[in-house]
DNA sequence: GAAACCCATAGATAATAATCTATATAACAT
DNA sequence: ATGTTATATAGATTATTATCTATGGGTTTC
């Protein structure tokens, strides 16, 4: 038997002809001449090889082989319609993988959006990735995943972007801390104490060096560490102060104060970023709608800065679709 | 999803691709240049209406539709296969079903056939309809069986017949009937008493009228009876003495004698019949084929006139195959 | 940065399939 | 017997598919 040439056509007309036992009521009900069938079959009996029928007082009577066959389409049919279905969950984001890829701070923010989308969705798998910006960038550049978080986004030549959130730099000190008497500091209030930093590259660093540089201020004396967990405990430990993000520091630690730095100058934000030049799972893109819409219920107002409605229908028009 | 154009060698040729992850791979091994399976995939993205792979470092991997679509034509090609197992078994007779009818008179005799054909192929259904002359005349002339078993066959204008056994007809006797002294009788022996006789149309019968008819005999008294059993048991019971088939007898009954008839002249045989004007299972074909090799195993040698051969050679090339 | 390899696409062609109309043929109903 | 209905087949046309060669644009490797 040979199934190359078999179409799924034909095993629909043939399953037609079992259950209506006649070519010709087979080609009215599919709009078809009655000879048109008839070739069908023939077609179809030759691939398998096999009297597929036999006639019966008008009627034609599926032989063993043609019985067997049909099962066998019944089958192949149900096959084909749970894929359908399960095409249809993927399509409608309801079903699948969403690979994001954010920068360690982000790691502050993005669980709040997606524990929720995920309790609302439980067939969607979500992976994350998270490494410092470098390691980020590299996985952007490979395109490994659906989705990256950045504040200062890469070159954007194959990407799009869309801003949800303002990322604000403040300067955290140890309660006890002269500093902590004010309502807000000066760089140059900074600039001449011992101050904990992130790595170079880090987007926290990149702002707050260009901020500094600006005003032509320099650093008196600093330190240098990878994480800002590590910082934040730090400066609790009275190792010095630091810059963070906002989004970085729990509103519970009593031991830390938060102040707003008067004259920073630069506002940075998060954004969603997305390549444009490769196949974006569904699911990432029902994430992405599931932000825009949500934002709000999940992440604090003051911080808000909602442009997601622009990148979700420039997503819907230039991805690619091969 | 339209699955209507899909046919299996497009299925085939993507689940190549899904295993090699390289079109051109795929078109190597699959003699065909790497463009065509290049367009083979595309046609069935736009089928599915999915993307169903992206590329990864010269790769090409599935995506979540892609992969779930591979399983479901491993599915697909598997409901095939089966189905092709089982159309082999068919072809070679060793599951199906094959329908015998049979006139009644030859329930005596297939059987002993049908039972030992039945433990060597378990997978064929035999399904067999008894019947006097005239009722198996009637299933033969609308085809509804695939074997037939007569003595004395129809017109066989659409069909085969296959002479495998003799029919004697013997003279029965209760053990301590006159006759039962004899070592053989003549017909004029029996045409002055009573005796018992099939109805008309039943082939012992014609055969029997036919015999008395040449010698210008006419019975004396006669009694008819619609069944071998009940003749032979009414003749046990001294209702009076019968011509029957000798494989009616069962060579233990010790309340009756058998006799042959000197002069009786005409000899009758079993004949399978086949009609040529219509699908026959293989199944039946294949009971034939046993039926001519093992005729001497398990029916009894005096009596065996084995023609089968022509009749099996002639099914192979003579009869309908659509 | 050149070579090697990958894939996508365009353009062309030959093969195949789908479909029709017309007609023959067989079975059935009356 | 005759008209009706069903299937099969022939012949023709159109649409689709399968397939090729040639080419261009990416990546990876060296």
């Amino acid at each position: 038997m040979d199934l190359r040439q078999l179409s799924f056509r034909l095993l629909e007309v043939f399953m037609h002809v079992v259950q209506f036992g006649s070519v010709s009521e087979t080609a009215r009900r599919l709009h078809l001449t009655q000879p048109t069938v008839s070739l069908q079959l023939k077609r179809l009996q030759e691939a398998v090889g096999e009297a597929l029928f036999f006639h019966q007082q008008q009627r034609l009577i599926p032989t063993e082989a043609g019985l067997e066959l049909f099962r066998t389409c019944q089958q192949v049919l149900e096959q084909f319609n749970d894929f359908e279905q399960y095409l249809h969950e993927i399509k409608g984001g309801e079903r699948g993988m969403c690979r994001i890829a954010m920068v360690n701070t982000a790691q502050y923010i993005l669980p709040k959006l997606m524990g929720p989308f995920s309790v609302a969705h439980p067939h969607v798998e979500m992976k994350v990735e998270i490494g410092n910006r470098e390691q980020v960038i590299a996985r952007f550049e490979r395109a490994e995943d659906d989705l990256y978080v950045f504040s200062h986004p890469p070159s954007l030549e194959h990407a799009l972007a869309g801003r949800f959130l303002q990322n604000p730099l403040v300067l955290v000190v140890p309660c006890d801390h002269v500093l902590a008497k004010q309502n807000s500091v000066s760089l140059s209030d900074i600039a001449e104490r011992r101050i904990l930093l992130r790595e170079r590259g880090s987007a926290t660093r990149m702002l707050f060096d260009s901020a500094l540089q600006s005003r032509g201020l320099v650093l008196s004396d600093s330190m240098q560490m990878a994480s800002n967990e590590a910082i934040r405990v730090g400066v609790s430990a009275g190792m010095g102060i630091a810059v963070l993000s906002r989004h970085v520091i729990p509103s519970e630690d009593r031991t830390l104060k938060v102040l707003p730095i008067d004259d920073f100058g630069l506002v940075s934000h998060w954004y969603f970023v997305v390549r444009t030049d490769r196949h974006i799972a569904h699911a990432a893109k029902h994430f992405l709608r599931f932000a825009e819409t949500n934002l709000d219920k999940y992440l604090e107002k003051t911080w808000i800065r909602n442009e997601l409605a622009a990148l979700n229908s420039a997503l819907n028009n230039k991805v690619k679709h091969n």
